[in-house]
DNA sequence: GTCTATATTGAGATAGAC
DNA sequence: GTCTATCTCAATATAGAC
């Protein structure tokens, strides 16, 4: 009931949780989580509004299921061994190149997460998730700056918030058929990151 | 009646266009303009429901002024004689910077563009305005690959996309009364842009 | 596991008095 | 320029048959 058996997703009828998820998810990115209706869902479904509430107790419930899934794994990353242990510079590699991955291969979910409001205590308890997430990335600039591979002038903070404000946009414009695989992308980032958009011999 | 004349904004009543928009879209932003109701933003105004239909047409009109008031102020910066004329790294470091100061002063009002889903004829003309500036961004780093001056390795297609992802996601954090002027935000933006977060001498 | 009702609430918007 | 009262519609959710 919980847990995908085998088949699933068939031209239209018997669904199981995750392949309706896919579908609802989809939705929800398209128009935005508030302005998408049972309705609608029902419609790109090929169910009626009823049959939803079989598969979950509510539209709100599809919502924490999703963002349970995106935070579970960019938490994967971030607590990591790689991420937690060895030099700091490599660590914070590690980690913009995992975020950069997850949001690649679960962007729907991502997505969702990173649009949340805090309407709702399940969308705040999100949140708070995901605010610890940018405080390890934030952590770990810290040491960077306290071992000297920081540049000066730039806070933690905003070293953090913008490197996470780049990473993040990506869900904006991520084609998972597109001419870019996640590792060029992430590689893309880490160099920017790294040294800059400039060719490095007109510096 | 369209434009404001002298005071606006005191304690409670009298209300004009721009004094009543600067509640509303502080309240759409907070809670997602989908899922700001009506009963809300008369709350908040310390109106009824009703009053407001004195002002706007309807709840999109609302959205659609604001959205008016951002985009006009980012297409004045790609607009300008400085974006369009001179040096190309001149031009490209011109319109990041001016991005990320109508940011800042214009929080509120960009913040509503940069969500957008598209749900109306009003939202996608908006989001087609927006599409045109981010076409502008990527012919400068075009313009700036040609000449040699962009790393060959990153195409101008992803430079941009990165690039506007960082400006944007200020929208995220950014607080008027903080620590950090637009102007050093805009400098720190610039740098990292330009030859990324490590200490130089650590290359 | 899906359906056809239907209950119930709250949304955006209007009428007309003050 | 604001109010009270009301209209209309669509939203989430439930009941119960198949």
């Amino acid at each position: 009931m919980t847990t995908a058996t085998e088949p699933a997703r068939r031209g239209r009828p018997g669904y199981d949780r995750d392949s309706m998820l896919e579908v609802v998810v989809a939705a929800f990115n398209e128009r935005g989580y508030d302005a998408t209706s049972l309705g609608v869902l029902a419609e790109r479904l090929g169910l009626s509004k009823s049959a939803i509430y079989h598969h979950f107790a509510s539209k709100e419930q599809m919502l924490e299921v999703a963002l349970g899934k995106a935070l579970d794994a960019l938490e994967a990353v971030f607590d990591s061994p790689e991420a937690t242990t060895g030099p700091v510079v490599s660590r914070i590699r590690h980690v913009i190149r995992g975020a950069v991955l997850v949001l690649c291969e679960n962007k729907p979910y991502v997505t969702l997460l990173l649009r949340l409001r805090g309407n709702t205590p399940i969308e705040l308890e999100a949140m708070r998730r995901r605010r610890e997430i940018d405080r390890k990335l934030r952590a770990l600039f810290e040491l960077s700056r306290d071992e000297g591979t920081l540049r000066p002038d730039m806070e933690p903070r905003v070293a953090e918030r913008l490197t996470f404000g780049m990473v993040n946009s990506i869900v904006e414009w991520y084609r998972p058929d597109g001419p870019i695989t996640p590792e060029q992308l992430a590689d893309s980032v880490l160099e920017l990151v790294r040294t800059g958009l400039r060719e490095p011999s007109s510096l």
